[in-house]
DNA sequence: CCGTCGAGGCCCGAC
DNA sequence: GCCTCGACGG
């Protein structure tokens, strides 16, 4: 074996070092967080090419998302030079498994009855399928939820079972109603030649099954297969993933018991306990230093997941500094929760120094990110929502790629309906006129949309019963556009088509100019043509496949854009898995949210839910390097009522010494003592001390170091000016107060009244 | 065909 | 409390 380059091991420690260097064999690295994986997966793939040779095609990396697929590779390609690793095969399951079906679309077509043109549904496309599906098998979609019926027939894919083999395992009523609407799904998927997230998975095992030979292909080619965060794979995957490796059996799998959180969705932490069994020459390392965070935090979080039984024996240490005290903090209610956080995190800025792109919120609920947002929008402080309402889930965007969508798979019924619902090309088109086309197009043996397409001719010229009227002239307008869009496809640009689109479906002249709230959504749709540009170098006709499986697969975490705009991160403990951040803040760490109630509900039954809720507090608790901020509240607001709240029965879990709490002055010591009592005598909880009741007055003495994008020397204002500010508009300054070195200024603005920012913050453009 | 209004569900998490 | 959906009238 040549001598691995003396940069490829440099800084790695023993465990990281052994973790790159065995490539034979099957390899299971339990890593903790902040242990250093991401540098042993791409200083691996870095010596497995530059040191051993090997081609990038031959390496295969599944990722958890595509962003961290992209960052991946470009540190390879930091190590051993640009281009190095192109040909690498990385990205997320579900990325991969799209590629191994368009790379075979012929067997594809015949082993899997899917057409080349096949489009991937997203989750309300999902949605509204497995409405009609419950509909189709005559039910009532008020009393067969067709979310619940999602949930189930994603399950069984994911234990790949098809509805025959669905139909065997049925128990009770319930299940044979499943089985019912999870065949009529299915068959409605393949009438739109289209298949749904976890069909990416199931299909290409399906395919391998089918092709022998194709499957020996893909085993010959990858030599070497890494699988990150291999504790939340759920069994198709496992299945996928041990078929490729079946060969040359290099499967090296990286994972952490403890911060397994995909349970729901069906992801089996007995892959990563069991890969003893399944390879029992593999090589077992654990990495157990964690280089991200103060001794303070890793202890808290060590402590705390202690307290779950399901786990592998594991200590988590560091040799970093002590640092802070993790922050806990009671405030009244999710209101002034918010604007805790917001002004403390001003205070940060302020006086710290800290860009608020080292700053992440976190919350267990997507419900809970309305009123942070509410509170940062009111402040002067960047921020994003990771997840929430997401680019492509808003209407505007989701109506273009409808009509693309229909342009490219005439048989995605749902596309064309949502193109007629929401395009000005659709008016005059009603739910009466699609049902005669659709029984035209089913008796002439085409899709409803080659329909539409077929008959504009003729309903140029004449009325084609059953067509009359109004619907006529409608009809043969959307026939005959969607016909010249397609004629177009072939020789334009995406951006191009865009154009066409936007202009003949009457799309851009429906945006009233006079209206910001169109102008908003407008600008959003612009934001979509941006998105294509990328795929204006592909040939015609390509360009538009690519696009759709790409546009359908962005993950919430993939749409995190670094650089720009510094920017406060506010994110779900979910999505902030594989993160960090020198500042976190947790929020909501009540009953009810973490845990949260549901797995409080199935307790008694399944005690696994509480535990996969103290990891995914784990989780959220090992994302901060610095500082912690841990709040919870006396009383939410939920469904528009307010309840009180109990603080988390996990809070009880955390080591006394680590942790400082700030009482509000509402609650006072008094009631955090009540609290406490309250904890102990919860089911399930082992106090590791009580916490003190006594609440200091909050003043951490600290500084972040190293900061890189410390905020510049801001102008100075003088009282008076005129000025313009992002969001709030035109506005006056009326006092100015000067701070050591800041400026802090009370300004009168014409629209939104009188805010009080700070000059090194505020992105105000002075007018006069 | 389009807008308005009330009822009811919703909020556990995501590719 | 907000959103979505279906019923109803213009």
């Amino acid at each position: 074996m040549p001598n691995p380059t003396a940069s490829l091991l440099h800084g790695l420690n023993d465990a990281q070092q052994q973790a790159v260097l065995t490539t034979q064999g099957p390899v299971l690295v339990v890593a903790g967080p902040g242990s250093g994986k991401t540098r042993v997966l791409t200083h691996r793939i870095a010596h497995l090419i530059q040191d051993l040779g090997v081609m990038p095609e031959n390496i295969l990396a599944v990722t958890f998302t595509n962003k961290a697929a992209g960052e991946m590779k470009q540190r390879v390609e930091k190590l051993i030079g640009a281009g190095a690793a192109s040909g690498l095969w990385i990205g997320t399951f579900h990325s991969i498994g799209v590629r191994f079906l368009r790379q075979n679309p012929g067997i594809v077509a015949d082993r899997l009855g899917l057409l080349p043109n096949f489009v991937i549904y997203d989750d309300a496309d999902q949605m509204a399928l497995a409405k009609q599906a419950v509909v189709a098998v005559g039910l009532d979609p008020k009393q067969v939820a067709p979310r619940r019926m999602l949930s189930r027939i994603s399950a069984a894919k994911s234990e790949m079972l098809d509805p025959d083999d669905f139909v065997k395992t049925v128990e009770k009523y319930d299940d044979e109603v499943v089985a019912r609407v999870y065949r009529e799904y299915q068959r409605l998927l393949k009438k739109a030649n289209a298949i749904d997230f976890d069909d990416l998975l199931v299909m290409p095992i399906r395919l391998f099954d089918a092709a022998p030979a194709l499957l020996e292909r893909y085993q010959a080619l990858f030599h070497y297969i890494l699988v990150d965060e291999y504790q939340d794979t759920n069994r198709v995957q496992y299945i996928l993933v041990s078929a490729l490796a079946d060969r040359y059996r290099n499967l090296f799998a990286v994972g952490d018991p403890d911060q397994s959180i995909y349970a729901w969705r069906q992801a089996d932490i007995r892959n990563i306990l069991g890969f003893n069994q399944d390879y029992p020459d593999a090589t077992l390392i654990k990495l157990e230093t964690n280089y991200r965070s103060t001794r303070r935090i890793v202890e808290a979080a060590d402590r705390l997941i202690r307290e779950n039984s399901q786990r592998i024996e594991r200590t988590l240490r560091t040799d970093n500094d002590d640092g802070e005290m993790v922050s806990l903090r009671e405030l009244s209610d999710e209101r002034h929760e918010a604007r805790f956080v917001v002004d403390e995190i001003r205070r940060l800025m302020n006086i710290h120094h800290v860009s608020p792109n080292q700053i992440a919120v976190m919350y267990r609920t997507t419900a809970q990110s309305r009123v942070l947002e509410e509170s940062f929008r009111m402040s002067e402080i960047n921020y994003r929502i990771v997840g929430g309402l997401r680019f492509y889930e808003r209407r505007e965007v989701k109506d273009v790629i409808a009509m693309l969508r229909v342009l490219h798979n005439p048989a995605d019924e749902l596309s064309l309906l949502r193109t007629i619902e929401n395009m000005p090309i659709g008016r005059g088109i009603g739910p009466k006129a699609i049902d005669q086309v659709r029984s035209w197009s089913a008796l002439n043996q085409t899709t409803t949309t080659e329909g539409f397409v077929a008959l504009a001719p003729s309903l140029a010229l004449h009325d084609s019963p059953p067509l009359t009227g109004a619907s006529r002239s409608a009809a043969q307008k959307l026939g005959s556009v969607i016909a010249q869009l397609r004629e177009l496809e072939k020789e334009l640009t995406l951006t191009q088509l865009f154009d066409a689109l936007v202009d003949r479906s009457g799309y851009q002249g429906s945006f009233n100019h006079e209206s910001e709230e169109d102008m908003e959504r407008w600008s959003n749709v612009l934001e979509l043509r941006t998105d294509l540009e990328d795929f204006d170098a592909l040939p015609p006709g390509e360009a538009l496949a690519t696009y759709l499986d790409q546009v359908q697969l962005v993950s919430d975490a993939d749409t995190m854009k670094d650089g720009s705009v510094p920017q406060v991160t506010l994110i779900t403990l979910h999505s902030a898995k594989g993160l960090e951040f020198p500042i976190v803040f947790i929020t909501g760490v009540e009953e009810g949210l973490l845990p949260v109630s549901r797995a409080i509900e199935n307790e008694a039954v399944d005690p696994n839910a509480i535990e996969e809720e103290r990891r995914l507090f784990y989780v959220g608790i090992t994302r901060a390097e610095k500082l912690l901020y841990l709040t919870y509240t006396a009383g939410r607001t939920r469904y528009g009522r307010y309840e009180s709240t109990i603080p988390s029965r996990f809070l009880a879990n955390l080591p006394v010494e680590s942790v400082k709490t700030h009482g509000t002055r509402a609650s006072g010591a008094g009631s955090l003592a009540q609290r406490s009592r309250a904890w102990s005598s919860m089911p399930g909880t082992k106090r590791t001390g009580p916490l003190p009741a006594s609440a200091r007055p909050a003043e951490p003495d600290w500084a972040v170091r190293n900061v890189p994008d410390a905020a510049p020397p801001s102008p100075t204002y003088a009282a008076g000016m005129q000025i313009f500010h992002p969001k709030f508009g035109e506005g006056q300054i009326t006092e100015i107060a000067e701070r050591r070195d800041d400026q802090e200024l009370v300004i009168e603005f014409k629209r939104h009244g009188t805010k009080r920012l700070l000059g090194s913050l505020a992105k105000l453009d002075v007018i006069s």
